[in-house]
DNA sequence: GCCCTCTGTGTAAGCGCTTACATTCACTGA
DNA sequence: TCAGTGAATGTAAGCGCTTACACAGAGGGC
């Protein structure tokens, strides 16, 4: 590789800070300064620094850059996936927030498996990951104690439990699906399905099942009224759960951890000639975008996905200037009502 | 700020490649040639090595690295947005097989809006991306300019189209639309409704308008007989649109540019008591999960998402690696047949 | 006129890695 | 026995930036 020393006549690659500073005459310093406190350069230098910037076409080297300030400026999230909606708005959200601030997103899916998402973890903050989006609680300790090590920020979100060790922003899954039961067994619902994700290492299919639970035994109903059929979230899978619930059991109420699950039951139940809700009332959870699409409505919980991103941004960017400490937000995750839930039919016989 | 020499008894922060070094006896080149050459190194050493790093909990510094190697393992996405699932399931098949192979992904959304994207390419750049996935040809020259004074591979996807003056991985909007035209035709319908997303600056739209009005003169009839109404990406307007056409038109079929519009005209020709597809038909572009969803089911396009990430990936790994110079490829776009389009009914009057 | 302050700029020391090149050392074959 | 070989390791020079500190010059107060 040739020798590429400040005499060369022809330079090669990207412009640097020194080619700035000699077109512009001045030095590495004061370019450095034009472009990060320009306040502190008298106009004229600033000027005339920036129009060598432009001239060169120069953009600081990110690594340099990085190594240097000990800040990537970058953040990163691990959401279980992206191939479905579910947290698509709130990732985007994110990153708008971030982007307004100048700080970019690195992306990681986890496709639910612990290990996986350790490791993207390790990955994103060797990449020099300032702070990070992390979906749910459940980790292995020694996780959060890697990051408290490292002094990298971070927001647990999707979820809101002030008893947890780490700061959250989020809303109670639980809460909100014993509401939702509550108003499913106050139309007359004894005996219910309950089709859910895995609910091993995933806090919030927990919490959202336990919501369930609650209700149901406070009402002096056993938890065992609520079949339960735990599959991986898809619409295929929700149908095949849906199908096997209905006829397995007689159920004239399904409560689904996810709209997904919900979607496919739906779609299942318009194959099998099921009429929602007069035969069998299905529930969902999230109010993504398929929620109001499905016929008929599904009646659902409204998480404030683009609310839960925005306000984990600006937490973490908040974290990571010093600014506040984390401190928990609990936002509300209200009853979307549609048409999938009604009174349970008198029993055709 | 404290001077943090060697000789600190204390030591602050992440351990360095150095402090490795020194709990193992070797080098800092040892260390280095151990993590990223292991084959170059004693195994008595490598194993002293791996030892003191698991102790330690190295992990390298990232811009350390990036600085002194010149490549990060980070490429870089700008989708148009991430709020529907049409760029979704591409996205995360890209960030599966970059992640197969020890590369990061760095995302941005462009929000359809040119300044943002170049930005966005900008900042991405900047940030240290390798490499590029970038939708569609629609841009700047000067972006193209930029990326190759840079020395960034990137890739356009979504697209394919041989006579663009750069690689390209996707499948050809065109032609898919071209041909579901030419079926909707040879199902008596003449009096064609057309939602496009805005065409400006989005060659996806545009193609897809242009291959249905291929079809149109095809079978000798004026391109104006397609009513056309541009609106962006969003089930409510899809909805809107379609009333509009309805209304203002004869229309008995619609074309949409992509699911999510053709998803809200469904909803909507459901609350106009409008039957799909004895009334108007229907079709869609994307086969995204919702086109499966919908009642009926959505007649459309099917898109290989997932392909076109994986092949994206390999391609700019590949050309990063310089292991191969890009070379376009061609993906199938099939119909997918469902319920949504079906033959002119005689005129009721 | 002198000293002090303040502002703007320059100097240069790292930041933590990679890697070309130098060195060491254990073998080999004549 | 000894030069020659090659593998393993060490040495040290950057990579391009930020920033503490040094310094110069302008102005102000006395």
């Amino acid at each position: 590789m040739p020798e590429r020393g400040t005499n060369d006549i022809v330079r090669s690659g990207a412009p640097t800070l020194e080619d700035v500073a000699e077109q512009a005459g001045v030095s590495t310093a004061t370019v450095s300064r034009c472009l990060n406190m320009p306040d502190r350069v008298t106009k004229s230098t600033r000027e005339r620094v920036l129009a060598a910037v432009k001239e060169l076409g120069y953009a600081p080297n990110f690594g340099a850059q990085a190594l240097a300030a000990k800040r990537t400026n970058t953040f990163g999230a691990i959401v279980p996936t992206m191939e479905n909606a579910i947290f698509a708005r709130g990732l985007q959200a994110f990153q708008e927030e971030l982007g307004r601030h100048g700080v970019t997103l690195l992306v990681a899916s986890a496709s639910y498996s612990p290990e996986l998402e350790e490791n993207q973890i390790r990955t994103l903050v060797a990449r020099g990951a300032d702070a990070l989006l992390l979906i749910g609680h459940d980790r292995d300790p020694q996780i959060y104690r890697f990051l408290e090590t490292r002094g990298i920020s971070f927001v647990v979100s999707w979820v809101y439990d002030p008893d947890a060790p780490h700061f959250s922003i989020g809303f109670d899954n639980r809460a909100a699906m014993r509401r939702l039961t509550e108003k499913v067994l106050g139309l007359g619902h004894k005996e219910i399905g309950f089709i859910s994700a895995p609910r091993d290492g995933n806090d919030r299919a927990r919490a959202r099942y336990d919501g369930a639970a609650d209700a149901v035994r406070a009402v002096g109903l056993s938890a065992a009224t609520l079949k339960v059929i735990e599959t991986p979230y898809s619409i295929a899978n929700g149908g095949d759960a849906f199908e096997e619930l209905v006829q397995e059991t007689g159920v004239t109420a399904v409560l689904c951890g996810n709209d997904v699950l919900a979607a496919g039951a739906l779609k299942r139940a318009a194959s099998m000639s099921i009429c929602v809700p007069e035969d069998v009332s299905v529930t969902g959870f999230d109010d993504i975008e398929i929620a109001d699409i499905v016929t008929p409505g599904l009646t659902t919980i409204h998480v404030p996905h683009r609310e839960m991103g925005r306000r984990s941004a600006q937490a973490l960017m908040a974290m990571r200037n010093g600014t506040a400490v984390g401190h928990s937000v609990e936002l509300k995750a209200e009853i979307k009502w549609r048409s999938t839930l009604g009174p349970v039919q008198p029993q055709q016989s």
